[in-house]
DNA sequence: TAGTCTTGCTACCCGGCGGTAAGTGCGGAA
DNA sequence: TTCCGCACTTACCGCCGGGTAGCAAGACTA
């Protein structure tokens, strides 16, 4: 038992490394614990499973992470990062709202068509009870949306709550949409998926009423 | 100690009730099991919190489901069922296709609006990884979204594939606006709102453009 | 080659929770 | 009044999995 080297029978990608240096070994145990998380969400993984998958003992997971939930959240938030900052540069790039909405769209299908298929950690997470979670997976949503409502209220003249509205329906067009078409393995080139979503979106949203039959309520 | 009655330590809502018929008290405990899972997501539910909230001991759980995953699938079952059935009928009432959209939208308003925020339990659950929940919320999505793009195929000339694809974006713009709308406590009328989206919706896709550009690539 | 620092391992603990065995009392039929 | 059976209880088991104590072994310094 425990021969050295040679015909290990260790886990697909990691592989037992030898010994590394503290920041590649982090490294190395982020992406393994990112393709245990996707494959089996929050719960089904365990941490002998991750540690398995790294080609290493479990111990060490703990020397790089205080517990199951850090390693977990350091995955979020580099993911909801990359989200947000895709969104909202889709939308800095240009002033042509057409554009943005393209933009934008590609901007979730590239999310999710990701390495590793990390985005089912920010939309398909097991763990949206733990408030930790959830603060930061609604955080990025309402950053995103923020960020077209902004648009949305100077250009259409309707309220802000009202302008949230709309933006998160334009957001969650997208992200479901491009959750769909990776899970319908691709069945229309992407590029065109995008196109007919956005076209989809831009004609709903461009030249959008404005305030007009809003006016019956009191509302603000 | 276990003082006959009075003053019990019995939770809120079923609160201790003597002996009951069968079919009453599986009920009772499906309601109960409904509020925590709801309250707590399906793993940090535990069966003894169930049995507590319906003032009975786990073992009489037991008598009625033979397992936490069965209890929990009979309530997917029903609310996936509810959804489906809100949104074929709302389709089904007319032919204008204007108003269908109106009261698909509204449809998923009412899911998400309705008794005890059961939809979590659809669109939020946090068992996606069984293939039993992932196999039936799947399911209920798809019946949907293909109601919808059978009309969209009909009327528009796109593909099937692409007509999926603009019906699932129809559908996720209205459940995540319509998630965001109740989690935002209501803060638009929920008239309105159903009026905003479905607005946003109906000039997106009416007169959607009929195949055009989409003829550069050979998929069907 | 001794000393030590860092990296890693084996082996274990223990708490929570799904599930169960065995027993209790009440109501109705004879 | 005895008996049966149903609804329900207490008390327990066993596993799984997060987390830890304590030891081994390679590399750098001297």
């Amino acid at each position: 038992m425990a021969t050295p080297v040679s015909s290990d029978p260790v886990a697909a990608s990691g592989a037992r490394t030898g010994r590394l240096p503290r920041s590649a070994r982090r490294r190395q145990l982020l992406t393994a614990a990112q393709e245990v998380f996707v494959a089996n969400g929050y719960h089904a993984a365990a941490m002998d499973d991750i540690a398995d998958r790294a080609g290493v003992s479990k111990p060490v997971l703990y020397q790089h992470f205080p517990g199951k939930l850090d390693l977990y959240l350091a995955l979020i938030d580099q993911h909801t990062e990359a989200l947000v900052n895709h969104v909202t540069q889709a939308l800095a790039g240009t002033t042509d709202n057409k554009i943005r909405v393209h933009l934008a769209t590609k901007a979730y299908f590239d999310f999710v068509d990701g390495e590793g298929e990390a985005f089912r950690l920010v939309f398909e997470s097991d763990l949206r009870n733990e408030p930790a979670v959830r603060e930061r997976v609604e955080r990025a949503s309402q950053l995103c949306m923020e960020a077209i409502a902004d648009t949305i209220g100077h250009d259409t003249g309707v309220s802000r709550s009202r302008a949230e509205l709309l933006a998160v329906g334009l957001t969650g067009a997208s992200e479901i949409a491009a959750r769909y078409w990776l899970n319908a393995n691709r069945s229309v080139p992407k590029e065109e998926a995008v196109g007919l979503l956005s076209t989809l979106l831009w004609r709903g949203i461009s030249d959008f009423p404005l305030e007009r039959e809003a006016e019956n309520s009191a509302q603000r």
